[in-house]
DNA sequence: CAGGATCCTTTCAGATACTG
DNA sequence: CAGTATCTGAAAGGATCCTG
């Protein structure tokens, strides 16, 4: 599923179609944003404002440009009211909802193990770089 | 950011510390390559050329600073047989395949969902836009 | 309040060349 | 084979100003 070169002639493209689509899908949902917007849905329809004091981090362009991503494919829904001043809501969709599960299980899995990969930097991040070599219990540095 | 419990009103901060590093998280596991090296490697363990022809699209450089970062995370280990030619393998650590779990889901919905994302965006994009209106079944050009 | 439009900087990522 | 190093164009993202 090259996504931009000459295909060659012959070449097997087992079912190509598909596997862009779900990469595609892929791509939105492992978005850092999309992943925090649809968490941040998961306690109910929030305004714009909200959202943004939500997520920690987000400019007022990125959360505009992620949640008309999430509109465009169908996860969130978007209310405007025409009140002054105006008040826009934001939504999951029954799609979206069904997307919290794997979502939540992934954030899950990130709260649960935020102690061991701390450590697993730690460690990494301690061992010899190519620039020193331990011999023996000695330290040396590369020249 | 309030991924995992509810912000009281009133604290600014309720503890930033453990948000930030499930965050960190997040970002690593919500990045594109990183998904598809975890879900190739699936299959067990592979070397360098044979992920890099089974993740269509990454590029050898982008593939090394993946590897990197997972094994870093203690998601991944490298092998190194010094044979000539040289030999590298990379397999999931037992945190790894953990995670394989959550991340699978994913893949299963976004393979499951391909159609009625693909149709959401159908008709997003067929939204008469800001330039059109459509009065009474007639379309107007904005002017 | 909820953005759209711009500008502008930083980061990313591909291509290429080189190495043990 | 499995990288590292470097360069560069492209893209992401922040800051700012403006409007209905």
């Amino acid at each position: 599923m090259s996504l931009s070169h000459t295909d060659l002639p012959g070449s097997p493209k087992p079912n190509e179609r598909d596997c862009q689509a779900t990469r595609k899908i892929l791509d939105r949902v492992a978005d850092k944003w999309s992943l925090y917007v649809i968490t941040t849905l998961q306690g109910g329809s929030r305004r714009f404002n909200e959202l943004k004091r939500e997520i920690d981090g987000i400019s007022q362009r990125m959360l505009t440009l992620t949640l008309r991503g999430l509109e465009r494919d169908g996860l969130v829904t978007r209310t405007v009211f025409p009140t002054i001043p105006p008040r826009v809501d934001y939504e999951l969709t029954e799609l979206g909802r069904t997307l919290l599960e794997p979502v939540m299980a992934l954030v899950a899995w990130a709260d649960k193990n935020t102690q061991a990969i701390a450590e697993a930097q730690r460690r990494f991040d301690e061992e010899p770089k190519p620039e020193q070599a331990t011999i023996q219990g000695v330290v040396y540095q590369r020249l």
